[in-house]
DNA sequence: AGGAATATTTACCAATCGGTACATTATGGT
DNA sequence: ACCATAATGTACCGATTGGTAAATATTCCT
């Protein structure tokens, strides 16, 4: 995804002087970090290298830009959730979902946890449509997950008698957990255990 | 526990025309739905039912009196966690603390979701110091639940080769999951659903 | 070269933030 | 009755919030 998809490029006029995708990058460490609210102007400023009318001639104003952010989250190369959905089995699925997690929320490299769990999740009426936004998102995830597994409920991978729709929230809550985990500070190795204890008692067939 | 026991009252001069109590209940309120800081101070003081001189005089300011609804929340008539350790199994322990954080996370008449997950899970550096209190109390409880499953591993409800202490974190991911659903518009049957699915695979005795 | 179009910089805006000074009011003790 | 003490209401504080007006700078097109 190049920057001129997200604003088309004007082919006259002052050329821009900073990379918007670069800058979404950055202005989403801060997102994930602080938190919608917590992040101020001058903190995303700061961290995508420009200032702020540059940054509502780009992204609008500061909602707009964290929608955006979260876009990109969802879109990065490691964005582990979606991609799951393709595997084979439904152990195979959530077994990817979880360790996708695990390594995620609690890379070095990044803030720990997840901005879609952490981003909004209590906060004042001025951030009452992102914080819903933020519910879509995960929600959508929840209803993914719920219908891969009710496709594996289909071809004989779940039992009968299992409940797609609760075994989803539950692996949902799961990783929401674990996101909350991370931001306590575990490391990849105890989120792996945590996974790794969903996985022991999965209904799904192995493999 | 009274309004004296919180701060003693004093002999002379005039007296506190409102409920100390009663005001931390409605503070509680206040931070649980919208958070440490986005809870605003005239936000806290029209749900308190006094001006903020009145406040900064009966708690201290901001910070002080998050942590003292905080205390609340964790002594007040519906909290379960710490009562859950007591029970003679550790199907029993997790089973009351599953179906405790379904009831009380969903409670219509409360904020939904759990403050101490909520309260500031990503916020500016301003906050700091309440998040990090707020991750002390969560691992305080992921702490207990360990020793607890310690002893149920060595009274040989939990079998030798179970990890008390992963199991513990996984316990915990999931009760911090299930806040997060619940502030994403999770009912009390569909975290009871989470629930039994963790309870249908635990690995202690049933009883 | 000159103009249209867009980006950047500086400086500012009203509103809100957490917090407090000060005068007033209400109590108990003497 | 009077004083010490403490709580209240009003009115304010500097700092920060998200957001913008206006001037300047840089490009393409003719």
């Amino acid at each position: 995804m190049s920057a001129s998809a997200v604003t088309p490029a004007p082919t006259v006029g002052r050329p821009r002087a900073f990379d918007m995708e670069k800058a979404l990058q950055k202005a989403l460490e801060v997102f994930w970090r602080k938190g919608y609210e917590g992040a101020s102007l001058p903190d995303l400023c700061e961290a995508m290298g420009i200032n702020k009318p540059s940054l509502y001639a780009a992204f609008g104003n500061k909602e707009q830009l964290f929608l955006k952010t979260i876009e990109l989250y969802e879109n990065r190369p490691c964005a582990f959730f979606y991609p799951a959905l393709e595997h084979a089995t439904s152990y195979e699925v959530v077994k990817h979902m979880l360790c996708g997690a695990a390594s995620t929320n609690a890379d070095p490299d990044n803030p720990p946890g997840c901005v879609i769990v952490q981003g909004a999740l209590a906060c004042s009426e001025s951030a009452t449509f992102v914080k819903e936004a933020l519910i879509a998102k995960r929600r959508a995830g929840e209803v993914a997950l719920c219908t891969r597994l009710e496709q594996a409920k289909a071809e004989g991978d779940l039992p009968d008698h299992s409940d797609p729709a609760a075994l989803a929230r539950y692996i949902l809550a799961v990783l929401q957990g674990m996101a909350v985990q991370a931001t306590s500070g575990a490391n990849c190795a105890e989120l792996k255990q945590v996974a790794e204890t969903v996985l022991a008692a999965w209904p799904g067939k192995r493999g």
